[in-house]
DNA sequence: CATCGTTCTTGCCAAATGGCAATTAAACTT
DNA sequence: AAGTTTAATTGCCATTTGGCAAGAACGATG
């Protein structure tokens, strides 16, 4: 644990004076979670919104057959939650696990609003991570039309090589949309290159 | 041209008094565009943002082969614009086209900062916006993984009926992430059930 | 209303991905 | 370390989707 980390992170989102960074990294609480544990639980209301300091996180949903679908893939350091539900204070849509043994800090719905309206910088921060789910989602979603499995497979591997060493690779397949079974071939036929 | 429609529909963005989103409203230009007319060109800087009072608009960026992806088409009433985009004040990632003839409003950037500041509830109508925004890309970027092509179709038919009365089959093709040739014969399948 | 260009459909075949089941490999438990 | 569970790979074949090209249908325009 350290909360310099998690500074540097809210400074690096938006610019503001670090003592500004620190007075709000100050807001969040420090905890952590074994691996597999579940922090946030589909159709139940957030009560918190987290920033990811160490481990692996995966969001979860079931498609109408009852399989997991992972709808996102979470590393260090990063913002976490389900940003519509939280905002509105609804019922999660998805489930939020801890992959790996993870450390994350928390701040509280109500402290989130007290801050917004007290910390214009906080304001913007928030505007900001929500505005880059959006986008990262955006290019996840054009990857998907755009992209055969083979090609996600291979940005994934660039963009996130930690993931592999970390990640099952059936939350992997699941995550870009795929089978376990064909990212397996996927990743025997290149090998094979 | 009626401004009272996008009074209500901001009002019912957010909960206000009518004063409140009259106000708003009235923040508005309106304009036309002709059929094919592109109004946000990618990679150029967006100076407004808009409203869809009638017609449809559609989104759209190339893949790796040149091929034209559309990734959204917008019907009444919405919001439209490269969120991303149009915040940061950075190029667009995508071009928006009228596909029919329509009726918009606008509202430049500066505009929007400058009540952004001064009218709390426009900063909570800006953030409502994202937030849905982003809920209806997420529930695409699911429905990608986890419905077939076939179920992709007979849910936008279902939520958007007024789509297939306005817009080519090979736009909503592109949106559904299919060929055209692949859309034709799902519905040929479909209709001999 | 004749023409030109676009959109939509269809046939044929290829490529990508999935389903199931068996086997191997790895990870966890005691 | 042995045994048990979970993850990953592989073979076989089915299904879905794509690519290309030809023709039919539709729409805009002079």
């Amino acid at each position: 644990m350290n909360r310099e980390n998690i500074q540097n992170y809210v400074q690096a989102m938006i610019q503001m004076p670090s003592e500004k960074a620190k007075l709000l990294a100050d807001k969040f609480e420090f905890f952590e979670l074994q691996k597999n544990e579940i922090f946030i639980a589909e159709n139940k209301v957030s009560k918190n919104t987290y920033i990811l300091e160490s481990g692996f996180i995966r969001s979860f949903t079931m498609d109408n057959e009852g399989n997991e679908v992972t709808t996102n893939i979470y590393s260090p350091f990063c913002f976490i939650n389900d940003v519509m539900a939280f905002f509105k204070q609804q019922p999660a849509t998805e489930s939020f696990q801890a992959i790996t043994p993870c450390k994350l800090w928390a701040m509280s719905y109500e402290e989130v609003q007290a801050n917004f309206h007290g910390i214009p910088e906080f304001r913007e921060f928030g505007r900001m991570m929500l505005i880059t789910n959006y986008a990262n989602l955006k290019d996840r979603m054009l990857g998907m039309i755009k992209d055969t499995a083979e090609n996600r497979y291979l940005k994934l591997m660039k963009n996130h090589p930690d993931i592999f060493q970390n990640v099952p690779l059936k939350i992997i397949a699941s995550y870009l949309g795929i089978t376990d079974t064909s990212l397996s071939r996927i990743r025997k036929e290149l090998s094979s290159k």
